[in-house]
DNA sequence: AGAAATCCCAGTAAATTACTAGGAAATATG
DNA sequence: CATATTTCCTAGTAATTTACTGGGATTTCT
């Protein structure tokens, strides 16, 4: 008999039964962490132990979520004992769409070569679904775009403000 | 040596090296074969292997997306010979939304249970992300539903018709 | 020196996707 | 009435992706 010693942080397949369209646990996961990154940082980096604690996500996961976002310039990180964090940027200047490009790669629904020029699309100038597929990517991108992690931030603290239970302050 | 006799329509799991927030082959495929119906019906229904002659697509594969236009209403179906599909409302009445919906299921970008009532979303009033999940799925959705076949089949006609080639009207 | 962090890479079970396959049932036509 | 044509239904499967876990090197503060 076989005992696993690590407990499973029960998982999310993209959020029970899925259908498609959806995001993956990276870009659920890692907003959230970076609302609470902005939350607790001000007095020096945060650590993804930290992060991990509050928003109840698995520490070695997350460990990689940040590691993209530091990739795409969203944080800057600080090695070693006492380390951790930081944002790179000011809350105004992230926008969630930038977080989720940076964690989910494209938002375009569809990868339709005919959308960009190189591509051998071969109904590419006959195709009328691609003016659909750009469509939708327009309105994606409109909206992330327009909401900045700022303004979560906002709204996060003014909810937790309100709640004597901080543990259930998880965005 | 062993040698497949059928040849396999060139898979495309979903378009490539895939990130998320991608509609699969079932939407894609689903929607231009709806377009094409749409173009060739008016003298009797249209059959599947007339559709994946057209649209290149596998006869059988095509075969269970109409069982999901058929099932949310999109479409009717004359069985036995001569017989096949026909739109089941006007072009017009069918917005890309339903055609997507129909063979994607929601689309909405997380399962977020905090957004239906009776969902156990522990962070659920505290939970500042939903909003993001909200704002994008509203996007989304004004989006489909404001296309409809109607505009979509009237593209396609325009495409084709300057055309000599009809065999590169694939949509 | 030692603890606390980030960093980096590899592995894996479960789920999903994009099909293929077989055959039953219905219907028009010769 | 036989036959071809067509929808209908269910099952199977290889490739791919997701959502993690694990080991260990490296950096830095104390």
């Amino acid at each position: 008999m076989s005992v696993s010693l690590t407990e499973r942080h029960y998982g999310e397949y993209t959020a029970g039964r899925s259908g498609k369209m959806k995001l993956s646990t990276k870009g659920r996961y890692g907003l959230r962490a970076l609302i609470d990154l902005a939350q607790y940082s001000g007095d020096g980096p945060v650590s993804i132990t930290s992060i991990s604690v509050r928003q109840d996500l698995s520490e070695r996961y997350l460990e990689q979520l940040m590691s993209l976002l530091k990739k795409a310039g969203l944080v800057r990180s600080i090695r070693g004992a006492g380390g951790g964090y930081v944002l790179a940027k000011d809350t105004k200047e992230i926008s969630v769409g930038d977080v989720l490009r940076a964690l989910e790669g494209s938002l375009e629904p569809v990868d339709c070569p005919g959308l960009d020029p190189e591509g051998g699309c071969k109904a590419a100038d006959s195709c009328v679904t691609k003016y659909v597929w750009k469509r939708i990517n327009e309105s994606i991108t409109r909206t992330v775009d327009e909401i900045s992690l700022d303004q979560l931030v906002e709204e996060s603290r003014k909810k937790c403000a309100s709640d004597a239970d901080r543990t259930k302050c998880k965005n």
